[in-house]
Order: C-alpha cells, then sequence, then structure tokens
DNA sequence: TGACATCTGTGACCTGCGTCACAAACGATT
DNA sequence: AATCGTTTGTGACGCAGGTCACAGATGTCA
C-alpha cells in the first residue's frame, strides 16, 4: 500500500523528516493515534492526504473553521493562541506522532490556535467528517480521541499553573528550548535555532530584550551555546532546574 | 422516582440549593450532561447516589486516585490547582449541572484539582466505573462526555493564555468576583463572600495584601461595596472591563 | 563593495507586585 | 468589659521585567 521510500537523513538535529507512512511509522509503537490495529490503520490511512509544507506556513489560524485535523508525521509545528489585544502565546511545540485541530474538529467550532510550521513538515491531513466518523465507529479510535484531548486539557492546566504561579521569563525560555531539542537523543542536544528574538518573545509572551537577555545569561552560564543559527544545549539538566 | 419536595429558596442571593433531583432541575434543559433523554436519565440517575455536603468540606484532592465523578446539583465548588512549590490557583467555580472529575475518571489515574465545596453544597456521586460503562454505552452520553472535556480544555487553554499575556491581580479578582455572582441575574448581584482575604489570595496565586488593596480600590471606584460578608457588585461592567 | 534593512546586545529608567512591619478593627471567651 | 486571636488596612522597600533609546553586528542586494 505504501511504498518505503528510504528516507534521507543524515544528521543528527532536531529539524528532519522523517515518516513515510504509518506502518513504517517510527513512533508507531509510542502511545499515538497512529497505533492502531492493522486492519483499522490501513482504513484509516486510505482516508488521509500525505502532504509536505514549507517552512514557515501555516497549517490553520485560530478562529478559522475546523475543517480539517491533521496527524504530524514529521517535523515541529508551533502553536499559538492570542489574546484579543494581538499578544500572542506558544503553547507548544509540536512533535511527530501529534495530532492537531481535533479538539476543533470535535466541538465543531472554529481552531482554538494556530499551527505554523517551524520547519518543512510531512503531515496527513483528513477531512474532518472522515475523521470524525472514524472515530465514531471504531472505539480504539474513540478512545485515543478522548483521551488525547484529555491529555492536552491536562498539559494546558498544568501550563495555566506554572504561568500563574512561577515561571519566569527565564523559565518560560527554557522551557521552549527543551521542546524544540525533544526527540534529540544526544546527551548535547544542537538544533537549527530559525526564530528571530522578536519571534520567541511574541511567543512566550515577553520582550525581544528579555529574550536577549536570558539567552546572553545562558550562554555566560555554559548552560547553552549558540553558534550562528546552530543552538547547543550544555547542560539539560540546568534547563530543566528553571522550568 | 424521585419526589420533588419542594425546595425552600427565598432569597436572590447566590449562595442556595435548589435541585431536588434531574428530572425537576431547572439547569435540565440548558447544555449539560443531566440533559439526557428520558429512557437515558433515568438509567443515569438510578446510578447515582445525591447527597449533601456541608460548607468547606472537600469532594476530592489533587493528586487522589479518581475513584467517583461528580454531578454539581447545587451550591458552588471552588476547583483548585498547587504547584510543586505548595502555592494554590484557582481552575474555576464550578455550578449546577458542572461535571467534577470527569477528567480523572477518563484517564484512570489521579484527580488533576482540588474540589472543595464553598458553601452547602448538593451533589450526585457516581462510582468511576458505573459512570464509564453509562458513558461508553451511551452515545450521547459518550459524547457529551467528549465535549465537555473539550470545553474544559478550551477555557483551560484561556486562561493560561489570559493569565501569561495579561491579567494583573486585579483583573483576577474581577474574574473570581463574576464566577462568584454568576447565576444571580440581578443587576447589582449581592452574595455572600465567605472567604477571608487570605484564602482569596491562596486561590488568585498572589498575596493578603494584594487582595486588600485591589478591594479598597474597588470600593473606592464605587464599582463593588461590602457591608460584613455580604458583597454586592455595582458596576458588573466595570469588573468584566479589567479580565 | 557599499548601502540599507534587519537583528542583536546593553544601559537607564519605571511600574507592578511581593515582602516586611506594624497598627487598627472585629469577634469570641471568660 | 477586659483579653486575646484573627482579620483587615497601609506605608516602606526591593526586585523582575517591561519600555525607551541607541550602538554594533549581520545579512542582502545592486
Amino acid at each position: 500500500m505504501l511504498k518505503v521510500q528510504g528516507a534521507t537523513m543524515t544528521d543528527n538535529c532536531a529539524n528532519r523528516i522523517e515518516n513515510e507512512g504509518c506502518f513504517t511509522c517510527r513512533e508507531r509503537h509510542a502511545d499515538w493515534f497512529c497505533n492502531l490495529s492493522p486492519q483499522a490503520l490501513v482504513e484509516f490511512e486510505s482516508l488521509g492526504m500525505q502532504m509536505t509544507v514549507p517552512a514557515g506556513s501555516t497549517l490553520f489560524f485560530e478562529a478559522q473553521t475546523a475543517r480539517s485535523v491533521y496527524i504530524l508525521c514529521g517535523g515541529h509545528v508551533k502553536l499559538t493562541t492570542s489574546s484579543k489585544d494581538g499578544k500572542t502565546l506558544l503553547v507548544r511545540i509540536a512533535k511527530p506522532g501529534d495530532v492537531l485541530g481535533l479538539s476543533a474538529a470535535i466541538s465543531g467550532t472554529s481552531y482554538e490556535i494556530t499551527a505554523q510550521a517551524i520547519e518543512p513538515v510531512q503531515v496527513k491531513s483528513f477531512q474532518r467528517q472522515d475523521f470524525l466518523h472514524f472515530i465514531e465507529h471504531h472505539l480504539e479510535g474513540s478512545m485515543h480521541a478522548t483521551k488525547m484531548i484529555n491529555k492536552e486539557y491536562r498539559d494546558a492546566l498544568g501550563d495555566a499553573t506554572r504561568l500563574a504561579l512561577s515561571m519566569s521569563i527565564a523559565g518560560r525560555v527554557a522551557r521552549l528550548l527543551l521542546e524544540m531539542a525533544s526527540g534529540v537523543r544526544d546527551a548535547k542536544p544542537r538544533f537549527t535555532m530559525s526564530l528571530t528574538h522578536e519571534e520567541l518573545a511574541t511567543m512566550l509572551g515577553t520582550t525581544r530584550e528579555s529574550i536577549t537577555r536570558v539567552l546572553s545569561e545562558l550562554k555566560r552560564k555554559e548552560i547553552i551555546s549558540i553558534k550562528g543559527t546552530s543552538l547547543t544545549i550544555l547542560r539539560r539538566a540546568a534547563l530543566e532546574l528553571l522550568v
């Protein structure tokens, strides 16, 4: 059904595209949506359309009516919301295996967040109706869906708690860096930071200057190092401590 | 099946208990869980145990293993989470019709929040297993459950956004007052504020002194008035502006 | 290679709110 | 009524982080 074409990937960075289909997907055996029984998976996969999205383009915007659900197969996508006064907050960085737009599809309303590719990204796109029809007729799919939303709820709640009660700017930056590095198993994970300080600031609900200062501080303490656009985490534990 | 005993309620405050069973419940026709088809409702109602809980007692604690799901029939319940370092955050004030402990029941883990009655409260309590069994066998119930979690997720996300991007202490206080007054339709809603400044402070992740200052300010601007334990919102719009 | 735009780094200052300290008000108990 | 514990009110001070202003670095295009 799906051909394995042998993905070309060489380096060890977080920025790569790697999955050619659910059956050969590396993430298939983790606790994710794509991890269905073989029969269900065949049907499921036939409903979706595999597509590649260039860096910087937007899968969907907040407040847009939800027409599609996406499963992220490769690459990272940034998820943001914004408040009335236009300020933007990073919700999280979606990783391969994540489902995007599920909440909006289920509630039948508009997307609650904006999803933008921060690197070339591979997704599987489903018509909202097809997706809902599938999960309504597959108990395993339905349970997965409910649990995933539940997980997102708990994450959001945890975020709200941390944001309200602690989390300095340094903490937010640390969390972001760790999320960006997720997937790289190296002891000193390295990845391409393609965002400007300005963009990072909007994502974290702070200012450009604060970002500059925090990054300088982290470099000074030799917790990270930056050469051009390449960022290396030297001491992951120190970052985790800040979150 | 359930006898209507004629609830005795006279005043116009938010603090009252009023429901005697799902069939006679005022909230039944809103978009809530109790609004099931009559047959399903009969079955559903027989699974649960109606109980009254005195003010101050705790329905369940954060991190406790989830054994029960509750439907709040009358009164208000405060829902809080706390961070590692012991600080507490008010998640929201639950109102009649709300389901408590649903997320934990579904994920089969521990409660993510603490639920404490802030006044005498009437709830319907379900064994987790009974509840799950019911929703798994009633499409309408199942959809309700999924949508409710979804709604909680969206609320939590909205909270996180507001907390991260704006929401001063004054804003948090305003939100709390509005939540406490919810249900009172009066133009100048009045209710009994039974919490001390100290308690309010923990609930909002701030300090006692800040609460005192904010309330003084609100009184000075004639947005609220306080006589003893009775709090009146004089200008709701002004409060909404602060959120 | 020079010109121009964008990005990064840093100091000076201001504001919101947490912390500390203490005084006044209120409520219960004898 | 006198006493004591709790709650409320308020001033003084400090710190994190936002705002402003500007200088240097880096990238891009003719």
